[in-house]
DNA sequence: CGCGAAATTGAACTTTATCAAGTACCGTGG
DNA sequence: CCACGGTACTTGATAAAGTTCAATTTCGCG
């Protein structure tokens, strides 16, 4: 893991936790944290590990994942440039990684000790209630994907996870997946197979055509319908 | 929804946020708590409303649900006496409950309002602590739900749950399931004819034997193998 | 250009959901 | 306290859906 002693302003102020912080804090945060260097394929932390430092992705790709009791691997979270690892913002002091987290592309990542952080941050009111907001829309997010999970209709799990990269694009018709088929399929607790065959069905019912990573939104509306359980057909 | 002016400090002490805190500050929360009565069936909140308050189970039992797409209803947490109550833990002022929350039997809950919470919290440090704890766990505890259910086996997910009620019963070999099997199906999301039926094979291949709401764990070791995912057979 | 991983496709198999019917249970009101 | 009625639970049969296995094709990277 090589280091690079310190981040640059421009790499914390694209994480909403660190967004309207006066400059003094700011600066704290950045001179505290460090940067790590990942390959592909190297684990940032492992599940049951002391988990000293809160990790925010600045380049490359990771993913985080539990290790199942039955030897597979479920990914909580494929983590871009902008978001900070699932799992990785843990606030107390007898805290160990629920989670594992491993580069799939070569990445760099910004890690701070998270009890220098809450230190840091503690004193400044706005600050905290970002780190609180994190913390909610983490766990929203985790409740919305217990929810998917609990809709056992593979379909409408692709169907969801299409209508989030569509709206993520802005609305563009056609846009780029940003990471393999393999890993959305442990994402959506599918297989891959799986998620293969309900992309060849959206595309032979007109919805959503797709060709290796590229994807053509071909009828939004019906996306939607089919996201939000209404539309049962292929 | 009848209230009662204020909880006793009893009430209180069973909640590990409220432990070891200075009785000054426990009398404060008391003093800004209440204590809202519920009638079996009566909604405490609702999805998207506007989340004002924490919320804590004192007697009774609620469920904690999102109210999917599709029309069914997807438990997250079954809220027995002791519990605080998931979704309604939210320290920020734009947040709406992500989460149904309705009485399955008749109930007590204490209810405070969390910014008023979170001031008399965060001047003293422990306390500060327990609630990041609590946070920490509840997300926790979602991660391996989200585990739970991302492994497709309806066995395993049954035998997951009696070993958790087993051991929360100090491994006693005999218990009471503490609700309904509809309800527990719901939390496992799996049917109830599959639930009824994974109890069967249960019986059948001498693992545990259940009448009614009575459990016998009769091979906790076996119990154990399948909840690991080591023991495939029935 | 060629290797290895990713993705697709087909076929057989498992598993669970769904539907339907009957039984047991429990809270409510008399 | 009992009878009633609705709900929960069980059981069987059927069907839908996804997984698994195997084979092939495509893709992406060195």
């Amino acid at each position: 893991m090589l280091q690079r002693p310190q981040p640059t302003l421009k790499d914390l102020n694209q994480f909403s936790m660190f967004t309207n912080l006066p400059e003094n804090i700011l600066d704290s945060v950045r001179k505290q944290s460090r940067v790590i260097s990942l390959r592909r394929g190297q684990k940032l932390f492992r599940q049951g590990e002391w988990a000293k430092n809160s990790c925010f992705c600045l380049s490359g790709q990771l993913k985080v994942y539990r290790s199942t009791r039955y030897g597979t691997e479920k990914i909580v979270e494929i983590a871009s440039p902008g978001d900070n690892l699932v799992g990785a913002m843990l606030f107390n002091r007898n805290r160990r990684y629920s989670l594992d987290c491993c580069a799939i592309k070569a990445s760099k990542v910004l890690a701070i000790d998270s009890v220098v952080l809450l230190d840091l941050l503690s004193g400044f009111q706005p600050a905290y209630l970002n780190l609180i907001e994190e913390l909610s829309d983490r766990f929203d997010a985790l409740i919305d994907h217990v929810e998917l999970l609990s809709v056992d209709k593979a379909k409408f799990r692709v169907a969801y996870y299409l209508l989030e990269q569509y709206n993520k694009n802005g609305q563009q018709k056609e846009f780029v997946l940003d990471s393999s088929k393999k890993h959305i399929a442990s994402l959506l607790s599918v297989q891959p197979e799986t998620l293969s065959r309900c992309l060849r069905s959206f595309k032979q019912s007109g919805i959503a055509d797709s060709r290796s990573r590229k994807v053509w939104i071909l009828d939004a509306k019906r996306l939607e319908n089919m996201a939000s359980g209404l539309d049962h057909a292929a």
